[in-house]
DNA sequence: CAGTGGTCTAGACCACATC
DNA sequence: ATGTGGTCTAGACCACTGC
């Protein structure tokens, strides 16, 4: 698979010594981002490990072959990521952490896929409805407007789980009954084009009423886990609204914030 | 307060017509940064409404008499913030959200206080003891080694929210509980030089205790928010484990979450 | 003092979107 | 065909850290 202008250094001094480094400047992939990725599965391997130091940008691109702003691109986006810190004075090095993951924008169907859980759907309700005035707020539309509602029950290995309901802007395209239960909602969305790119959640919990609790097997009066979530796409518009109800027996929201700089 | 090297320049074209942007080459903030803090305001302000292009970047530094790459990382850092969206081809615009607050680190007496509650603390015990299994493996240090343990209850006007249990490393000052009363764990340690950078949280939901409902004023079985959080330092290293309980009727955590890269 | 990252410049060429 | 952002270069000077 090599293409032609590929050519590999080993880079000495510091702790990257005698890692090699392949930069393809053939490739379409930006040389920043070859040189991040290798750097993050050296770390991610453990060449290199918790407390290293990197080595001047200086030296780093001329061993690369590359300008200093193109190593400091690659650098920095691993520092974004959080596995590098700079100091000024002192220079780069890998983080200390035992935190490897980041966080996604939590979605219930591949939080469950992941953890080998056997997620199914059953889809109760896929109408269309005028929108009420919590719904109108949220979408930014106007209240009455004609949305789109979904109603479903997510199990696993057979036992519900929770209990969603969403709505979505009328620009927003027929779902297909028979594809939601085979997958969640925002792999459908991402398969039409739509880019997610941030949600804002309010999570809570309550007592469960005597329909909830038959709902989703569990006694009246059980602690539920409550989740109101608006998903923007990437020019700042709400894609999507929905009020979710999680049984807190079976189910906890895991997530990492970073503090913004 | 004008410094020597203070000039202001009307932007012509685009969106940006007959905006100031006062660019002080003599002070000690970053052009880049004073840039993006011009741009942002006017997005808060409205100057710069949703769906706005901002005229392309070689205008723009031309026009500030900045270089290409400064006032790149400008945009680029409002980008980072969700704020402006870049579509090759089209232009930089301005994010069409009602969202305007990125995500914090959320500390619950800021939260309070943000929101005018007039939070208090009582500190229940501030002591030594020995690491839990559960303490040493969030901390990183062996079981059996000596933490600082805290016990605190919050509440907002006179009522009890939450139940604050946390641990802190060996290396980690003495906690003055006098001062622990007045604010939030977050700022004693930012106060001490401790930068925050991640946390990894889990939350979830139970049924009340009898102690617990005693402690925080609910009655048995009462819906309670659990949250257990283990946040780090800017170099990875552990500086806190706690186990959170928030009474569901009173509090819920907010907060928005961004799509990674 | 020497070494590091932080900032900044003035160009260049390319890929993509739109007309 | 034109205009946009995306990438890249080869320098420069400064501020901070540590010895």
């Amino acid at each position: 698979m090599a293409k032609t202008g590929e050519r590999t250094r080993a880079v000495s001094g510091s702790a990257l010594d005698g890692l090699p480094f392949a930069l393809d400047r053939s490739s379409p992939v930006p040389l920043y981002y070859q040189l991040a990725q290798q750097l993050e599965s050296a770390i991610e391997h453990g060449a290199l490990a918790p407390g290293n130091l990197l080595g001047n940008e200086i030296d780093l691109s001329t061993r690369l072959g590359l300008s200093r702003p193109t190593v400091r691109q690659a650098i920095q986006s691993l520092v974004d990521k959080g596995l590098l810190v700079r100091r000024r004075g002192v220079g780069t090095q890998v983080v200390h952490s035992q935190v490897k993951r980041p966080l996604e924008l939590s979605s219930l169907y591949d939080d469950l896929e992941a953890a080998g859980q056997g997620p199914t759907t059953h889809v109760l309700r896929n109408e269309r409805v005028p929108a009420g005035p919590d719904v109108a707020a949220a979408l930014g539309i106007a209240e009455g407007a004609e949305v789109t509602r979904l109603e479903r029950l997510r199990s696993a290995h057979g036992e519900p789980v929770a209990s969603l309901c969403n709505y979505l802007p009328p620009a927003l395209f027929d779902l297909d009954t028979e594809r939601l239960e085979a997958t969640g909602l925002y792999h459908l969305m991402r398969a039409t084009g739509i880019t997610l790119h941030s949600a804002r959640q309010t999570v809570g919990a309550r007592a469960a009423t005597a329909e909830e609790a038959g709902r989703l097997g569990e006694e009246e009066g059980a602690a539920l886990l409550t989740m109101q979530r608006t998903a923007y796409d990437d020019t700042g518009r709400p894609v999507e609204y929905g009020t979710h109800i999680y049984r807190a027996s079976r189910y906890a929201f895991d997530f990492q914030l970073l503090v913004r700089g």
